[in-house]
DNA sequence: CAGACATATATCGCGTGGCTATATATAGAC
DNA sequence: GTCTATATATAGCCACGCGATATATGTCTG
């Protein structure tokens, strides 16, 4: 985890991971270069996190797998499922409130949003 | 911690801490109070959390404080150091880059942001 | 062919930090 | 006298990101 102080991404790093899977399936080796890629390499998310993190959405049933060795490489592949989409939206709109929050009581020292028109 | 996941505040709880107390000294009690009330009720940091992170501050010398018992109420008053100054600056700027950077991941979630006068 | 490296997944132990529960003590209200 | 708000403190629990480590295979290079 690069750049940022791990401890900030606590909480957001599965509504990351779910939003990649939004995009349609994928396997952990992969989410892992895309996460990479969609953050411009500020989220840099190692394997020691990943795996845990995609058996937890795995047990709590947000997620599911399916193998693939028919390639040689062996792959898990791993997709949204309904509640998956569902915990995605309310924790993406989560987030968003507690930024927009944070956003706001940050304001004095960020300086004046940089928000309208002006 | 009412409203918000908790695990969401990681890394964010001691920035909002700091950032109260750039508006003068604080003590514990009315820093929690202030607090609920600059989020509008969404933070509710509980004595438990706010008690041991004001310690934690205090022994990297973040912060600083001393007793005052003349008034009957014994309070332990905070106050910035210049280090918690800098630091407060340093982390606001993180925390905005890693919003900015999360707002985009999610902006297909979220729907289109609502940033420009479009 | 041998060795190096990227690919691909997995698990263990550690440290951090927010939580609940609990303890203590005093001021003010009724 | 009792109850509530004020005010601080600590102990133990638990979640989770991390580094370290293990394993196995495809691919490239000399």
């Amino acid at each position: 985890m690069t750049k940022f102080n791990p401890e900030l991404m606590r909480g957001s790093l599965d509504l990351m991971v779910l939003s990649v899977l939004a995009g349609g399936r994928k396997y952990g080796y992969l989410l892992q270069q895309e996460l990479r890629d969609a953050s411009r390499g500020l989220v840099d998310v190692q394997a020691g996190t990943l795996y845990p993190l995609l058996h937890r959405l795995e047990s709590d049933k947000l997620i599911r797998c399916k193998w693939d060795d028919s390639t040689g490489r062996r792959r898990k592949w791993y997709e949204l499922t309904e509640p998956g989409r569902k915990r995605l939206s309310a924790q993406a709109r989560e987030w968003h409130e507690y930024a927009e929050c944070l956003r706001t009581m940050l304001a004095p020292i960020l300086g004046p949003a940089p928000r309208p028109a002006t």
